[in-house]
DNA sequence: CGCATTTGACCGAA
DNA sequence: TTCGGTCAAATGCG
């Protein structure tokens, strides 16, 4: 549902912030004394204004993408279900599937998850819980298909979550990974312990239950080797994105509570026993929230929609920490923005 | 053999 | 009518 000219707009962006990012990487490789650390202050500070610029004029009209669930933030998913997402599902209706199939009203939420994958990770990281995989739609106008999950227990326990998982057009290292419903089965209290303190399940079991809907954003980024991204077709998209965080290694992500106000505002709920996020977050990324909260002037509209209660970034302390990286992808972005400018 | 995944068909919402 | 989401039989794997 936007112009092609807002698609397009967000396709500058988000190649701007990858070079942005590719950038900040460049810059962690180089000291800090480094006399090339001036030029890349620069560079990153000409990506800063160039965003903002786009932004400024992006927001003008539109209300932002971060909205509910609507998918979709980043540029790339356009295809995410132009219609029925920006719907308010505000009611919850655990039951009502009698056989029909109802489309979902359930609390919402969307993760981005980045993996630059060899071909031993071809999914996004698992969060900590067995998924089966029910159902793949090629959505219209993506390139990639759609992946369907519902939790393992969904049938002995009636456990209500669910979430799709969908390959980013642009960059297929992005996974868009939208939650839907509530773990009502034990296992996700259990496998996970501290595995995955930031997956969803965690969160939403301190949310109270209403069908507000949750627009949780994470941007992890685990990289393992050369990104085959062409390789992967769709039949053979994710082949075990399921179960048990296997391979992750049991050590997914961690909440990246970061110590800014708007996480102790928003989510404490979410600080779990998270560990080494924030260390993390300070030490790789902090050039992030820097570069994008000193362009101060972004206003940041995108939280400001409807149904959101709680967003969150979350990173990952992946299979080698040293080889994290934490990409920002478009609402990431705003995110950051937003964070440092509170 | 039991389980998860694949795949095409079906259904309902838009 | 189209398209996203789900079902369920078939298939594959351990």
């Amino acid at each position: 549902m936007e112009s092609a000219g807002d698609w397009e707009k967000k396709l500058v962006m988000n190649e701007l912030m990858q070079a942005h990012e590719l950038t900040k990487q460049l810059r962690n490789h180089l000291s800090p004394s480094s006399p090339g650390e001036l030029l890349i202050q620069k560079i990153l500070s000409s990506f800063n204004k160039a965003l903002s610029m786009l932004k400024s004029s992006d927001s003008e009209g539109e209300p932002q993408r971060t909205g509910p669930a609507s998918g979709t933030d980043s540029p790339h998913s356009v295809s995410e279900s132009p219609s029925s997402e920006n719907s308010n599902r505000a009611f919850l209706d655990p039951e009502c599937r009698d056989g029909s199939k109802k489309r979902k009203m359930q609390p919402k939420w969307s993760e981005q998850v980045r993996v630059s994958s060899g071909p031993s990770l071809e999914g996004p990281p698992d969060d900590g819980n067995s998924w089966i995989k029910y159902g793949l739609k090629d959505i219209l106008g993506a390139k990639y298909p759609r992946a369907y999950y519902r939790c393992t227990h969904s049938n002995v326990q009636g456990c209500a979550a669910k979430k799709q998982v969908q390959r980013s057009e642009e960059d297929p290292s992005i996974f868009q990974v939208m939650y839907q419903g509530h773990h009502t089965c034990m296992q996700a209290t259990n496998v996970i312990r501290g595995a995955s303190p930031a997956s969803p399940e965690l969160k939403e079991q301190q949310q109270p239950q209403q069908g507000v809907l949750l627009n949780f954003t994470t941007g992890l980024k685990v990289r393992t080797e050369d990104l085959d991204t062409q390789g992967v077709n769709s039949s053979s998209f994710f082949p075990h994105a399921s179960t048990q965080g296997a391979n992750v290694g049991g050590c997914i992500f961690s909440s990246s509570s970061l110590d800014n106000p708007f996480m102790s505002t928003f989510s404490s709920p979410f600080m779990s026993p998270a560990t080494s996020g924030s260390n993390y977050l300070s030490s790789v990324s902090s050039c992030h929230m820097n570069s994008y909260g000193g362009e101060g002037s972004t206003s940041m509209p995108t939280l400001v929609t409807s149904d959101i209660n709680e967003i969150i970034s979350a990173v990952p302390s992946g299979l080698n920490s040293s080889l994290v990286d934490f990409e920002f992808s478009l609402d990431q972005f705003d995110a950051s923005a937003f964070l440092s400018s509170v």
